[in-house]
DNA sequence: TGCGTCACG
DNA sequence: GACGTACGTGACGCAA
């Protein structure tokens, strides 16, 4: 708690090169060193924070002659001189200090230590608790009374009296004699050769200061520490009088010029913009209070009437549902948000129903007001996710239509690599001010409440921020969207897939529970058998799961070899490759295999799906995202379901769980080798064409090439081989892993390699080009015009070029593959809409889609579906799609 | 919360 | 000569 007199001195300069050394490789938009800066900041912060002092000063060295140097003129030459990315950050560090509120303090001809001593003393004779804040045990010659050094690293650790013989050895008024003694190498201290600091300690212990120490030198028993003392006598004094701390600097203790003033919050947000702090500045933003704006509750059904009338007449309306989470179908509506212009918005909470004192409007009625509008295509509609409030007002029997501007997917064809397209952070970039957050209004953690219990007055800033902010979103990227040249994937392809991924998310896909229950009891039973066997080799139990517990047993107990060490902490890894290879010389790697797989199985997929099904429809149903993948893919989760285990025997029993209602069958369809068809387009490459015109099998054709007709391996292992082949080289896999995957030598890796480049030679080509577009442009593109940018493709540093130069072949062939996808989807939708009505599409799963038919539409359905996803673009080589039909996934597998 | 691991295309 | 070594996702359990 804050103390009244409190006055925390901060050794500046002592933090500042703390900060720069604990922390490595920070650096800013402009490529320079962050770190320093960063690192005192964050412990200001803390300080402030954890002590909330009223009177707080940082003082800092200034780059003059001071009385040390008169002193002694090699005072400090030992030193080598401050790093230039520190001293660059000095400035920084200053303009930190006075934007967080703490006054600095400096003086001519002193030291900022002297500075410090000064004020803490003064400051203690006028009756205030001090706090040294440094890591120098320097400063402990100055604690007394209610003067105390705090050392903020870790947790931090104060020292009194007490602290300091503790920590030190001796008393705080036996510092000095100390330090003279031991001296101190990087400040050119000379001391007394030979005596270091536990010998310093002890003398000083023993004769209780260093004049009474030097007055006795010749009887010091130990001959060494005898000759030294009586040799350096005079460089011991000259050396106290160069670590003692002056408090008797020539400097006012005015209380009244180191309150703590509280942060600025506009030089606070100025200055860690520019550093590229982006955790931080958020913080610091400017919040919308300070901006005008008009927003209301409206809790009368008048009220809504007259809003609805509103929309209509003004033609267009950003909307939000207020609704907890992301997964539509689960969301409970508290609420709709209505705006018709910048820094406006109406609010319309909903009664809960388990507070019947807060004032409110009937879900029910309200929405019933609503619906003509919401349903009136007429009525242009603009919003961040429209997908959500489809899908919640869907459930409520409220068809969204007119869907206009989804900033979020504007915002994520603008810049598919940002790092989140969420409003929040996309306010404060575009907008300058940093909006409120559902955490902000509900709480987050254990202590979160639901919209529906957070009252309505609380939420109103919120909720409004959720409609106007995408007013005033859409009023940028509406024309944006035209000059970045991504308007036409946004106007064909995802904005006409939103409500089909809301269908989507509202169908689900049924699970049959009973069946999972049996496997969980299943994989339990080889899950227990496998541990005993586990332990017994092991010798102990342990948790398996583990993996710092499994590698201390593979490493440690049984010295089995380290291959390979995990890429942060530098662990020994325990990944299947590495167990892979262990498991040719010793047992208990393949029983840890097994074993692992059984519980991913089990924990992932069939312990957790059960938990899943919704209660009212008895199906799962999984939220796709549309601006997540930086290719263009959907993306999949609670629960994903794109990663549905079919590699494995026992893995593919789950896929059986997913099954058909009654009457139904489902029906998968995928195209085949989509990407390898893509890069034959793309790269116009006469074989590879050729090859898909033809019908080939095209992994047999990468062997004929790669391997030649005579090597000896039967089709389907060499079939296997050209598969890894085909898809590894596309997206620059070098030889080293390639012999891995394939298991041949390095060379034999790279024969391959340059076999595959010799046999397709255009595609060579067309890696070339797209790297020289990209480096010249920015960007890739796919056929359809979506864009990713790569900046990192002019780094100086050759992995994360190599990296960026990957990722630039890889985008516009899985983003074209995506594109064609969802262009699939659109046309699919509206041929099944028109000519079997019964049947539904429920699942995509990046080049499949599955679908759930009346059993005797089935054929009929497998055929319109199979052609419209081959024509859905017209490309050089054919597009090939397999269809399957059956009771349950596995079996729809074609 | 970050990390290691592993499920999918 | 050392270093690290195909792209894109999401979920789980552990450890701190």
């Amino acid at each position: 708690m804050s103390e009244p007199r409190s006055l925390f001195l901060i050794d500046g300069s002592n933090q500042m090169y703390r900060a720069y050394h604990a922390i490595r490789g920070l650096t800013g938009p402009d490529g320079r060193s962050t770190n320093a800066v960063y690192g005192f900041i964050t412990m200001l912060r803390k300080l402030l924070a954890d002590h909330k002092p009223a009177f707080i000063a940082a003082s800092f060295d200034l780059p003059t002659e001071t009385f040390r140097d008169r002193i002694a003129g090699d005072y400090k030459a030992n030193r080598s001189p401050m790093p230039q990315d520190l001293a660059e950050q000095i400035p920084w560090v200053h303009e930190a200090c006075e934007a967080m509120g703490v006054p600095i303090l400096t003086h001519e001809g002193f030291e900022a230590d002297d500075v410090i001593g000064t004020l803490a003393r003064r400051a203690a004779e006028a009756g205030y608790q001090v706090a040294i804040v440094t890591g120098d045990k320097d400063f402990f010659q100055l604690v007394e009374g209610t003067i105390r050094v705090y050392n903020p690293k870790d947790e931090g650790a104060w020292f009194d009296a007490e602290g300091v013989k503790t920590k030190f050895g001796v008393l705080p008024s036996q510092v000095i004699d100390v330090l003279a003694i031991m001296g101190d190498t990087s400040d050119n201290v000379k001391g007394v050769p030979g005596i270091g600091e536990k010998g310093a300690r002890d003398l000083i212990t023993t004769y209780g200061s260093l004049d009474a120490l030097l007055a006795a030198a010749p009887e010091v028993k130990a001959k060494k520490q005898r000759e030294a003392l009586i040799a350096h006598a005079d460089d011991a004094r000259v050396s106290r009088q160069l670590v003692t701390i002056h408090t008797d600097v020539p400097v006012p203790f005015d209380p009244g010029s180191l309150q703590f003033r509280g942060a600025s919050r506009e030089r606070c947000y100025a200055l860690f913009s520019t550093l590229g702090f982006r955790t931080l500045a958020p913080e610091f933003a400017p919040t919308a209070e300070s901006i005008a704006r008009d927003y209301a509750i409206v809790d009368t059904i008048e009220g809504v009437q007259a809003l609805a009338a509103e929309a209509r007449a003004a033609g267009r309306v950003a909307l939000h549902a207020v609704a907890d989470g992301d997964a539509g179908m689960r969301a409970e509506l508290a609420g709709m948000v209505l705006s018709t212009g910048a820094r406006q918005a109406r609010f319309l909470p909903f009664t809960a129903a388990s507070l019947v004192s807060e004032a409110g409007l009937d879900r029910a009625a309200t929405l019933a007001a609503l619906k003509e509008v919401l349903e009136d295509a007429g009525v242009r509609k603009i919003g961040h996710d429209l997908k959500f409030a489809m899908v919640v007002l869907a459930r409520h029997g409220i068809t969204l239509a007119g869907l206009e501007l989804d900033t979020m997917l504007s915002a994520y064809l603008l810049d598919a690599g940002r790092s989140s397209q969420d409003l929040e952070p996309l306010a404060l970039e575009q907008l300058g001010y940093r909006a409120r957050t559902a955490d902000d209004v509900r709480g987050k953690g254990a202590k979160a409440a639901s919209f529906t219990a957070v009252p309505a007055a609380q939420l109103l800033d919120y909720a409004g921020e959720r409609a106007d902010l995408a007013w005033q979103l859409a009023e940028r990227f509406g024309p944006e969207l035209a000059t970045a040249g991504v308007e036409t994937v946004y106007r064909d392809l995802e904005l006409p897939l939103v409500p089909i991924l809301a269908a989507l998310e509202r169908a689900g896909v049924k699970v049959d529970v009973p069946a999972l229950t049996g496997q969980a009891a299943h994989m339990e039973q080889e899950m227990n058998a496998r541990a005993a066997e586990i332990f017994r080799q092991a010798g102990e139990t342990f948790n398996i799961g583990s993996p710092k517990q499994l590698g201390e047993i593979l490493f440690d107990k049984l010295q089995l070899p380290v291959l390979k060490r995990t890429g942060t902490t530098r662990t020994p890894s325990t990944a299947v490759e590495v167990l892979e290879e262990l498991a040719l010389t010793h047992d208990l790697p393949r029983l840890i295999l097994d074993w692992r797989s059984l519980s991913k199985l089990k924990g992932t997929y069939i312990d957790a799906l059960p938990t899943l099904v919704h209660p009212v429809t008895g199906r799962v149903h999984t939220v796709f995202n549309q601006a997540v993948a930086a290719t263009g893919r959907l993306s999949s989760s609670d629960p994903n379901l794109q990663n549905i285990p079919i590699r494995t025997a026992l893995g593919r029993e789950i896929r059986r769980t997913f099954v058909a209602e009654p009457g139904h069958v489902l029906i998968s369809a995928d195209y085949s080798q989509i990407e390898l068809r893509v890069l034959a387009h793309l790269s116009g490459d006469e074989t590879l064409t050729a090859s898909f015109a033809r019908g080939d099998d095209i992994h047999d054709q990468t062997a004929l090439k790669v391997f030649g007709e005579h090597s000896g391996l039967d089709r389907h292992e060499l079939r296997r081989r050209a598969k890894i082949v085909n898809y590894a080289l596309l997206y620059g896999k070098t030889a080293f892993t390639l012999a891995k995957d394939i298991g041949v030598s390095q060379q034999a890796a790279q024969q391959f390699i340059d076999a595959y480049f010799a046999g397709f030679p255009r595609v060579r080509g067309f890696i070339d080009q797209t790297l020289a577009d990209a480096r010249e442009s920015g960007v890739v593109r796919t056929i359809f015009g979506r864009k990713r940018p790569v900046p990192e493709l002019t780094s100086r540093n050759g992995q994360i070029r190599s990296a960026a130069e990957r990722v630039a072949v890889n985008m516009p062939i899985q983003g074209t593959a995506a594109d064609i996808l969802k262009k699939a989807m659109i046309d699919v939708d509206r041929v099944l809409t028109a000519q079997a009505p019964g049947s539904r599409m429920i699942l995509t799963v990046h080049d499949e889609l599955l679908f759930e038919a009346p059993e005797a539409d089935a054929d009929h359905v497998a055929a319109l579906v199979r052609a419209t996803m081959a024509e859905a673009v017209i490309l050089s080589v054919p597009l090939d799609v397999d269809v399957g039909i059956g009771a349950n996934w596995k079996e729809a597998k074609p």
